[in-house]
DNA sequence: CTGAAAGCGCTTACAG
DNA sequence: CTGAAAGCGCTTACAG
């Protein structure tokens, strides 16, 4: 590989100036110097060594994105905002899949710190474990001590996200546009608790309830996962308790996607006997059929603007906190309950 | 942030030992001073730098794994594989998706070259553009030059995979199973002709027309893209022609998600009166109503063999190439036809 | 077992 | 507009 000392040397001048051509844009070097680098760069394939450059400035132009899952849609769709936006300014975009793992969380953060990645982003929520976030936080502050910028989109333990959505708010609409429905017993299927994400949209279900009026049971919340499997399984866990609803949110798309899974296994009808919504509106939510309800969060546009914001943070300009628009989605899988309002699915 | 040499100073001995310690794991340094070492770096939260190791060696451990689209079920999967077996040593792993654009497969391993990744991993096909496949084999001479390695997990320009699959074997398999459900008449929905991946398939497709004694009816290959809308708009030509089939191949499972959703709004039942299978066994295919009949790609494995691979080359072993095992799974969209086996879905 | 020193390939004051 | 030189933070022959 050509190094700079090469090119400078074909070119007849002092690396400083070769330096000055390929790196420094707007130096002033005169037109047949600067032509004449530019002609030994190319006969000699010069490319530069980001290494090189990156210990100058003590920053690499790599963002990590610290995702629970790459596998799961939710990320990936995030990923790929901030690999949109990272491309064009020459940054690459390093996946990191904790599966919800503190620890996991913690190592791939120092790594980044090792390679002194000039942004991490946290694109899911935390995780409530004290210990683990005492490592998390010292990892985060020697990113930050670094000059590296460090983004959440979620909540997270050190609070809320710098870029993210009005989770509480999101789902209260949901709700109530259940409500809007006909329905007034609504089951909430919860994703883990020990995420500050599920906790807020929880809360949400709460609100809503609470602004149309109607009390919250408590038989109707189970506490689960955030993927399919815990989906199908709390569906029996409510079934089994015996209360009835025509209703049913859930804290996530995945989630709602195994409950109508379950549900199907079981000859319960969506919407027909139960209306079911999610919340992310990932991909496949559109094609399932029925297609899913949820709440639309701007994935790849969240991925793009927290990939801004950082670069932005980079440039010391201290950006304030952004809040991204959801929207409710009302398609296959929710519809105005079959009987009276008052009556749920088990009231036989 | 401390330097190894402020470690040094600490502890009171050279920044060689200090390197010793802290990074080459089996240099003989005295017990004591080992400890005094560790002790300081623990007291500086020394975290050692990876660009300068990196100058040296001319490389990091950063691995480029360049797909089509990250959120493509498809690659999610490979990168997680990769990432799994790239974690526990040390190597990050960097998701470029190119859009199955030649120039940005080119741009990306460009900037992989930059920043010395240490292994290149082409998780998708390889596109037929002989300009752009020019410029992509300069960059990949150019990272195997510098003793990074490449592999492909998918044909391409160069020749086969360094891991990979048999697709055409596999597809013929697959035609195969329908003809032993009693299925004559095969339709196929190829992907991009530009795909190399799509052209064995489509090989695999004849070859297993071939086998069972069946001719290929030209009338019932459509060329299209390898997403879930290009199998809905197939589905439009396909049935335009006025050909009749009971079966229905596709060169990738999101092609027959696509084909699935439109015979639906068509009215046309999976599998009643027409079988559907796909092919890679992307993770939703098992979850779908009807579930997917597909041909199982060992994706994640994919991702952790290639890694793997590379690996090897990097302690120049020469790897012999390695072909992964495939399987057919037959799930609900896929059934014997409702009427004898020579009649198709378009004959009344 | 330990240390002094060169060098990896750049960038950037500093001087001219 | 151009160049000599220091320095970023490590690793690694080489010498002892």
């Amino acid at each position: 590989m050509a190094s700079i000392s090469e090119v400078a040397r074909l070119a007849g001048v002092s690396v400083a100036t070769a330096s000055r051509v390929v790196s420094a844009a707007d130096y002033p070097v005169s037109a047949a110097t600067r032509e004449r680098v530019l002609q030994a760069a190319r006969t000699l394939d010069y490319v530069p060594n980001a290494l090189a450059r990156g210990l100058q400035k003590s920053r690499m132009p790599l963002v990590g994105v610290i995702v629970h899952d790459i596998t799961d849609p939710y990320f990936a769709e995030i990923v790929r905002g901030v690999e949109d936006a990272a491309a064009p300014g020459g940054y690459l975009v390093i996946s990191c899949s904790s599966d919800r793992n503190a620890e996991r969380e913690s190592s791939y953060a120092r790594m980044l710190r090792t390679m002194r990645a000039a942004a991490v982003i946290f694109a899911g929520s935390g995780i409530e474990d004290p210990d683990l976030n005492a490592e998390l936080a010292r990892q985060v502050a020697g990113i930050r001590d670094n000059g590296s910028a460090v983004v959440h989109l979620s909540p997270h333990a050190g609070g809320p996200p710098e870029v993210g959505i009005d989770n509480a708010a999101a789902m209260a609409t949901m709700v109530r546009a259940l409500v809007g429905l006909g329905h007034r017993q609504i089951a909430f299927l919860n994703g883990p608790t020990t995420l500050y994400v599920a906790r807020e949209r929880l809360a949400g279900y709460r609100r809503g309830l609470a602004q149309a009026g109607i009390e919250a049971d408590e038989r109707l919340i189970v506490h689960t996962g955030f993927d399919r499997p815990a989906g199908s399984e709390a569906i029996d866990t409510l079934l089994a308790t015996g209360a009835s609803f025509s209703g049913l949110c859930c804290a996530n798309d995945l989630l709602a996607l195994g409950a109508i899974h379950r549900l199907s296994e079981r000859g319960i009808e969506v919407p027909g006997e139960l209306s079911v919504a999610g919340f992310d509106d990932i991909s496949i939510a559109g094609m399932t059929a029925p297609s899913l309800s949820t709440v639309r969060m701007p994935l790849r546009e969240l991925g793009r603007r927290g990939f801004e914001h950082a670069i932005r943070v980079l440039a010391t300009e201290e950006p304030a906190p952004e809040l991204l628009m959801t929207e409710v989605i009302l398609r296959e899988s929710t519809a105005a309950p079959r009987y009276a309002s008052t009556a749920g699915r088990n009231q036989t």
